[in-house]
DNA sequence: GTTGACTCTGGACCCCACTCCAAGGTTTAT
DNA sequence: ATAAACCTTGGAGTGGGGTCCAGAGTCAAC
């Protein structure tokens, strides 16, 4: 027994997006039904909720709907020749990925500071503003931003 | 002794960003240099080198600029008035960013783990693409996305 | 067999976040 | 004292990521 498709209206109410961006995505290349009924309707299975809904999470933590394209059209072949491309701009992504992580580690550390400073807190006010509060945190630690700072020219 | 202020050019390069896109911010409220010379170029310090940082960094992580901007607008302040709506903004973005991290870790997860299938791995490609190895960590654990899916009207 | 809710395609339009001039003033090096 | 390298403002243009029609076909219920 297979379950139903869903049609364009059901899926987009799943995914809590608009039709419009579904065909957007679908006309872009991130995604496209998995059938189509007799009259042309679009009709979508459980894979294509799930690839709709990593698509909105990867949006949502910074990547250009490019970047998930690459990151969905990764594929691990026995192919010998592919699998080190593969592999290297898995890797590539994976930096890119941790450092996310660290920045938004940061971020989180001194909104927590500033809402444990806030209101009910004894001492008045120790940071601030999030910078205050981040400058405090990296004190003798690494430096914000950064990068590799390669002067353009 | 006080450091010297830089010209636009020099955190710039600094900062690794455009002249146009720190005017650009400054048009739009983001950060305005700490003075002017009497010539009228502007002159920034190390702390608008922080702020230029903090901007690009936020940025990376998903945030728009308006939401920065709304970020380096936060104040704790005395006044027993204003707390309790920096409080409640500071603990929504808190949210935000704690559930920003959970997608990455997400992602890391399953990048990591078609890194390690990749060639070397002995067992020929457990998982084959991202989604897989997705939905793969995810058996029996929360949902990808979910979000309260409030059917719009 | 008509109404109402759904879907289709195609194209126009919109906002955001830059990016790129043009025309001119300032500073520094020679 | 003049060129090269900087800076100024203002305004136009661009690309990404949608959003909003219009006109037409489809489907279920009455």
């Amino acid at each position: 027994m297979k379950r139903p498709l869903l049609k364009i209206g059901e899926l987009a109410n799943l995914a809590n997006v608009s039709q419009d961006t579904l065909r957007f995505y679908e006309k872009h290349g991130l995604m496209r039904p998995s059938a189509r009924s007799e009259a042309g309707y679009r009709l979508y299975s459980a894979q294509d909720l799930q690839r709709i809904r990593f698509i909105l999470s990867a949006k949502e933590v910074g990547f250009t709907l490019k970047e998930i394209e690459e990151l969905l059209a990764l594929e691990v072949t026995r192919d010998e020749k592919s699998c080190q491309d593969v592999k290297s701009l898995v890797d590539e992504k994976l930096a890119t990925v941790t450092q996310r992580i660290h920045e938004l580690q940061r971020i989180k550390k001194s909104l927590q500071s500033l809402s444990d400073a806030c209101c009910g807190g004894d001492e008045p006010a120790t940071h601030c503003t999030i910078l205050e509060a981040l400058s405090d945190h990296d004190a003798g630690s690494s430096l914000v931003g950064g990068k590799h700072h390669d002067l353009i020219k």
